[in-house]
RNA sequence: GGCGAGUUGGCGGAGUGGUGACGCAGCGGAUUGCAAAUCCGUGUACAGGAGUUCGAUUCUCCUACUCGCCUCCA
């Protein structure tokens, strides 16, 4: 709350509690989506580590209750699809959210101790909001219910801004509802085409920043210890929830810490449909990138900065996973971390000082036990560095040939045939090495096994 | 207009008030039939200006530039 780094003490060292802003399951997670996911798993595994696997509560949530999940619906039941709309929707979200444990997964992110979703709250939602009402902190109009800003004097903390500053900015929505043009909703009436739940205030929906508010109360309590998400939320989606959650509860705290991660760009641009460098995790995935390639490069960064992806960027943690997956095959992890890593990491999660310390790693079995920190190096991960896909007697029977042609060659000083077959193996992504000792292939990053036919 | 983040060698990036990490690429050498891989060696980088200091890339201020938020957005 301070806008600065603190030294982290949490509530209480036997459940240190987390909650990070999820998505809203319209669409797939776009790879912005993914970095705050990445950033709270490193933050989950050392905070497991410092306190204990069973002594922290990671909760994060789904949101689906959403304008674009309604608009999704109607289009598909415009486009002939049968159910109803409620139905429609609920299979709108279903579908994404395993889209979303699924790329999640293959980022090697480990599943949250709770997901929540907006949808299975909207009672205690409705319970959070007529607090509010009673205590003079919100008020109901037209079918909306709109929370006052002006009734919390601390409005503005997190995000560093005035209230006078803002209205200043004047890009605030007017609308006649409103007492202040500050004040945000809580509680929005629907119409018939829309989901809605029955409420004091009439058949409605809730806004988008108490769902957090009442989820985090009912999991966590009235205090917690971390909240996090993108920085783009720390203004207006966090200083709201801060506002509705201390003025609801106002003998709790809401989140004593927060971590907000910097945006992505790519290539040096801010993603975006227009500029058509707007990707998913999965079409990451699907074009062959390694769900471990794109952690590495998002660990690269530190969360507080703004993050470039680049297709070099992906090449470089390639080669490098590579070369460090080469080297801890078959290593048993040692016992502990290196404290270099640990150090690093306990410093406001400094991923990319972390990733230093591993290149000054000598040990495998503590450059194993130290990546695995970061979810790096894991065993259910490695699967794409293996070339698991090659018949290992094809390479060894055309090693064998080679070997063969190469000691003819010897003799007869003509390497053209030798030289001819090592081409036509570096085409088809065989690595090549020839040494005194003989002859070795392996089956490199651009390997493809069709190429090797005929030869 | 308001608020904020950033600017380190060819690229990525760590870190520090005082002997300039590390990775990739490059270059030189060893090795090799040639390569690859490997090994050895190699680079007077800290946006600009002013200030504090015995000394600043590291602290303070100013300037420039880049980026983001203020509206759905991680």
């Amino acid at each position: 709350m301070t806008r600065k780094v603190e030294d982290f003490a949490p509530i209480d060292p036997k459940d240190v509690q987390i909650y990070l802003c999820g998505p809203t399951v319209y669409d797939r997670a776009h790879l912005g989506n993914a970095r705050p996911v990445v950033v709270f798993d490193v933050l989950n595994r050392l905070l497991r580590h410092v306190y204990g696997a069973d002594h922290v509560t990671y909760v994060r949530n789904f949101t689906d209750v959403d304008d674009k999940i309604n608009a999704t619906a109607l289009a598909r039941r415009e486009a002939g699809a049968s159910g109803t709309l409620e139905e429609l929707i609920a299979a709108r979200t279903e579908e994404t959210i395993a889209w979303y444990h699924a790329d999640m997964d293959a980022l090697g992110a480990a599943r949250p101790d709770h997901e929540p979703r907006a949808t299975a709250y909207i009672g205690a939602m409705i319970k959070m909001i007529a607090g509010l009402i009673a205590a003079g902190h919100a008020y109901a109009k037209d079918g909306h219910v709109l929370f006052r800003v002006r009734s919390y004097s601390e409005y503005g903390r997190l995000s560093g801004r005035s209230v006078d500053d803002m209205i200043a900015g004047a890009r605030v929505e007017v609308a006649p509802y409103k007492e202040d043009p500050m004040d945000f909703v809580l509680w929005k009436p629907s119409d018939g085409e829309l989901p809605g739940w029955d409420s004091p205030w009439g058949r409605g929906r809730p806004g988008w920043h108490i769902e957090c508010s009442a989820m985090s109360y009912e999991l966590l309590g009235d205090s917690f210890d971390i909240h996090g998400g993108g920085i783009d939320l720390q203004f207006p989606h966090h200083e709201n929830e801060v506002a509705q959650s201390c003025c609801a509860h106002p003998t709790g705290e809401f989140a004593r810490y927060w971590v907000h991660n910097e945006m992505l760009q790519v290539e040096g641009k801010k993603m975006s449909k227009s500029l058509g460098n707007f990707f998913t995790v999965r079409d990451l995935l699907d074009q062959g990138v390694p769900g471990e390639v794109i952690r590495f490069v998002f660990l690269q960064t530190h969360y507080s900065k703004p993050m470039d992806w680049t297709a070099e960027k992906a090449r470089q943690a390639e080669a490098t996973l590579r070369k460090w997956r080469a080297l801890v095959a078959g290593i048993e992890p040692a016992p502990s971390a290196a404290p270099s890593v640990i150090a690093a990491l306990v410093d406001d999660v400094n991923t990319a000082g972390a990733i230093a310390a591993l290149h000054a790693l000598t040990d495998p079995a503590e450059l194993k036990a130290s990546a695995a920190l970061l979810g790096l190096l894991e065993d259910g991960m490695g699967n794409w560095a293996k070339g698991d896909d090659v018949d290992p007697s094809a390479l060894s029977a055309l090693s064998a040939r080679l070997a063969a042609l190469r000691a003819t060659a010897m003799e007869t000083k003509d390497f053209a045939p030798v030289d001819a077959m090592k081409q036509a193996l570096l085409a088809a992504g065989v690595e090549v090495r020839m040494s005194k000792a003989g002859v070795e292939l392996l089956a490199g990053p651009g390997f493809d096994a069709t190429k090797l036919e005929g030869l």
